[in-house]
Formats: C-alpha cells, sequence, structure tokens
DNA sequence: CTCCAATGTGACTACCCAGTCATATGTTAG
DNA sequence: CTAACATATGACTGGGTAGTCACATTGGAG
C-alpha cells in the first residue's frame, strides 16, 4: 500500500507516477524492472519515490492492482450476461480481449504479473490462482449439474486446461490473433479432439 | 557455440563447468542468472570462462541445447511406438514426466528457457515453437485424415491448445502433479466439454 | 634446456541497481 | 514572525553484473 503522502500529492503529479510505473512494469517484469528508471521518467527524486512507497515491491503491487482492478471492470461484463457456460466463457475471454486493446500497457503489466517466477510474488499468484479455481470450481459444477458439461471429466483438470489456454490466449492477444481464432479455440475445447458420432 | 579450448578440457573439469551452469541456468533464467557465480562455483576464473566461451548467451544456448536434447531422447520413444494420436500424445507428456524426474535440472532449464521473454533468446524461442507446429500439423493431419481426429476443428487452434496445456503441464511436473492427473487433462482434450450424446 | 603457443588468472572497467539520509524547502498554525 | 511539520532532494552506500586485459603458468616440440 502506497504511504498516505501518495495520496496527498496533487491528482496530475500522482498520475503521471503511475502512468511511468505502468510504462515500466509493462516493460519489464518486475526483477527486472526499475525504480530508478520510472523516478528519472517522472522527473522526481529518489527519495520522493520513497515517500510514497515503501519499496519498489510496494509500488508494483500497486500498479498490479489498477491493472485488475480495471481489467475487472472488463470481464464483469461476461459474468452478468448469462447464458450457459460456453457462452460465459467466450464473452469472457472477448472482454479480456477488448481490456488488452484498449488498455495495451495494463495488460502487459497484468501478463507480467501472471509469468512472474519472483519469490517475493509467488504468495500473491497463488493466492490469485486459488481465488481463481474457486470461482471456476463452481461455475464448472453448476454448468455440470444443468448437463451441459460431461459429468465425466474431473472438474480440477478441466480447469487446469481451460487457465493454460485461456492464459496463453491473453499473452497472445497483442500478437494478432483475433476474436475469430478465440472462437476456434474455445471449439476445441468445446468438442474435444475425437470426432463425435452424433454430428457426422 | 563453446571455443575449442572447451572442448580440449579435461572431462572432469570440462563437466563441472556443465554442472554449475545447469544448476545456475534452473535456478534462474537467462537475464537473472549470473556468469560470475558459475565461475566462482566452478572454481576457475573469469578470464578462464571466456577463453571456452564467447559471452553469456553462448555458454546460456550450450546448456540448454544439452537439456533438449537429453529430452529428445525421452520423447522420441513416443512416435516410435505408434499407435493412434491419443496414444502417442499421452505417451509424449508420459516421457516429458520421465524427463523431469530423472533431470529435474535440466527440465528447470527448458522450462525457464521456454518461459524467458528476454529480446535476445526471441529468434531462438520462435524457432523452437515454429518446428514443432509444422512436426504437430502434419501429425494432426494424418490423425484427422484417418477420421482419429474431429475434421471439424481449426488445425491451428488444435496446436495452439496442446501447446498451452501442454506446456503447463510439463511446468507442474515437479510440483506434485502426477501421471493420473495428466491422463484426466489429456481426457478433457480428447472429449471436450460438451456432453456426448453418443456415450450417455 | 629452451622456446612458444595454449591456457589460466583476477584485478579492473564501466555499468546498473535498491534503498538511505542529512539537508533544504515549502506550508500551515499559533 | 516563528515554530513545527510535511514534503522534496540527490549524493551516497553497498551491492551486484558482464566482459577485458596485462600478465602468469603450463606443457609439449625441437
Amino acid at each position: 500500500m502506497p504511504k498516505q503522502t501518495f495520496f496527498n500529492l496533487e491528482p496530475p503529479k500522482r498520475q503521471r507516477v503511475i502512468d511511468r510505473a505502468v510504462e515500466e512494469f509493462a516493460r519489464l517484469p518486475f526483477e527486472q524492472a526499475s525504480l530508478s528508471k520510472v523516478v528519472e521518467d517522472c522527473g522526481i527524486s529518489k527519495g520522493s519515490m520513497y515517500q510514497y512507497f515503501e519499496d519498489k515491491l510496494d509500488l508494483y503491487l500497486y500498479i498490479v492492482d489498477l491493472a485488475y482492478e480495471e481489467k475487472r471492470r472488463f470481464v464483469a461484463q461476461a459474468f452478468a450476461t448469462g447464458g450457459d457456460i460456453f457462452t460465459v466463457l467466450e464473452e469472457y475471454y472477448l472482454q479480456s480481449y477488448c481490456f488488452a486493446q484498449e488498455h495495451p500497457l495494463l495488460h502487459q503489466v497484468a501478463n507480467k504479473f501472471w509469468d512472474s517466477k519472483a519469490e517475493v510474488l509467488k504468495e500473491h499468484r497463488e493466492q490469485g490462482l486459488l481465488s481463481r479455481a474457486r470461482d471456476f470450481a463452481q461455475f464448472l459444477n453448476e454448468a455440470m449439474a444443468q448437463g451441459e458439461v460431461n459429468r465425466g471429466l474431473d472438474p480440477e483438470a478441466v480447469f487446469f486446461v481451460y487457465h493454460a489456454v485461456g492464459k496463453d490466449l491473453i499473452d497472445h492477444f497483442d500478437q494478432g490473433r483475433n476474436g475469430q481464432f478465440l472462437k476456434k479455440v474455445l471449439d476445441v475445447l468445446r468438442l474435444g479432439l475425437t470426432t463425435r458420432r452424433e454430428e457426422m
């Protein structure tokens, strides 16, 4: 958490700090990002930065939080619209795609956070993963109860697959993957590889 | 490529360099790994290291190559045994699992190489990805021709899914995921989420 | 034994980093 | 006007890094 001093700043100055930090953490993962560079680009002194934040990690987590806060505003719509699990999942990834398009830097910040293997971030990552897993489990459970999803599948394995594919999809949003491709990928997950006799 | 001097070394000394470098690159990704630390742990001088290798990248790529060379010795068996595409893929991941168990450090080196976003490694990563994609495309093509795999799916999307899931599976081999879980994950990919009417 | 090429060395350069602290400059209250 | 407090500063500390180079050592050929 930033110190009170940071929130006492006049908004334009505060925003400048945020903007430069976002740029830096979008460019490089936590360990390689340079607080010195952020400070320099902001036109403030090193000492000031340490009046605003406890340390580099404090600044980083604040920026990551901002990114996820904004992202939540997008993906929340997916759960609001309703429909079967496949509709919701497609909408979820479409909204993630919109987020990536509209906030490319925040998108990269979020991606790099997720990829990071840094020990200091381990706890934060695992907490996020657990909370997603819980939400997904409940969601999947309902879909299985409704008969939308094959009851023979292992829910943990399903989450594993969706998480892996979802992460990679989101990772590649800024590399020319469009909404059409997203649909085809979700088709693979929905239908499975084995030919469906019922459809032949 | 290491310089000739490296290959002129007495094997035990050469091996010590390799072993320490493997440890370091298993511990940390390229950018964060410390050549100075490798040198120190080897008990050789910095200058000597630069007699053996052009630079840090040269050493790194040599180590990564060793890791993949060893890994290939495992996964090659999957393609040798034959069977349908699902049998081969399961065997492929089982062999990857064996590799991770028997060579945990090389496994981590390979994983960290794959995860790395470093610009200097971009070309090497992309070349590896392309070559895998080509192999997979041919393999999938045959399976579709044989009717083993749903012809309605987009081959590129199938590769995307398998690559994402496979990467994550392999990433988590050293975190208590066993062969049973692997099978369940592959079931999800094989069958898809939607309930199959033919099996009800 | 001698010479020479191959090999080994580690102090050194030139850089980068996070975080600190004594000092200076507002800013507000009495 | 002054005292007290909040904020700003940047040189500095102590640490790390990759890569270099003048010099030292070694080992074999003649």
